[in-house]
DNA sequence: ATACATCCTGTAGTTACTACAGGAGCAAGC
DNA sequence: GCTTGCTCCTGTAGTAACTACAGGATGTAT
């Protein structure tokens, strides 16, 4: 059975004007067209749409997922390189988890100083000190 | 004391593509000019350019900033909506944790699944599932 | 038959920069 | 005085990963 795009993309969970893109930007296969010259999408076609929505989902950069795709069309002794892949990444979430806390704490602490009712913030006097 | 553009880059830490950027845009006010038509900064200008650099190291989008600088500008009554502003950053920030906490797991549980000499990767298995 | 939904292509906008290209001016050493 | 090299200038284009039209064709439901 095989959807029109509109449909591919509530299967996937992927918009329409993102599944065009994907497209044009060869991150997936160009989809077969109809007669009408409508795209068409079958089981395949939607579960690789939806691994790109999960692996973005993930924090997967799409050359990333390029690669993924790719080492998922071959066969064997992927294992290592999708486990590379992903370390990196998980590296960098875990990097970006530490930033996020510290401007977390810091915002935190600004705020607090922060009162209502006062003729100067302090929360500006303190990012322009110094 | 003023300073030419790359002097101000460095005693502010933004870099002097973003100088110009941030003066492009209306961020910070234009520069004075010498005789010879190149920039000027005073300390003033530096302590702006830092104060935009500090907030958006705090994850502050540059419209919140144009705002911050526009309520420094003013005298009183400002602390109530700097700390609103901040507080909304805040709440954006700790909203981005989670997501990239839920992100760390499941690339965690993922990788931990995926052992190298299979024939199969089991990750990208779990990816494509369903 | 008519209205509305869905699809098409192609282009431009988003965010916050960064990276040139191509040229001018300035400071230091010979 | 001249060359070398650094800094500066403007203006434009590129980055990531989409999103949002415009303008037009086709399909579906009443």
């Amino acid at each position: 059975m095989t959807h029109a795009i509109g449909n591919a993309a509530k299967l996937s969970g992927v918009n329409i004007e993102t599944i065009r893109y994907y497209e044009r930007e060869g991150i997936v296969p160009k989809a077969k067209r109809a007669e009408n010259g409508r795209r068409t999408y079958d089981e395949d076609a939607i579960s690789r749409l939806r691994f790109v929505k999960r692996c973005r989902e993930l924090g997967f950069a799409i050359v990333d997922i390029r690669t993924l795709l790719r080492l998922s069309d071959q066969d064997a002794g992927t294992c290592d390189e999708v486990r590379n892949l992903s370390e990196m990444n998980l590296a960098a979430v875990s990097a970006k988890i530490e930033d996020l806390v510290r401007m977390q704490n810091a915002l935190q602490e600004l705020i607090t100083s922060c009162r209502s009712g006062q003729t100067e913030c302090p929360m500006l006097r303190n990012l322009f000190a110094e």
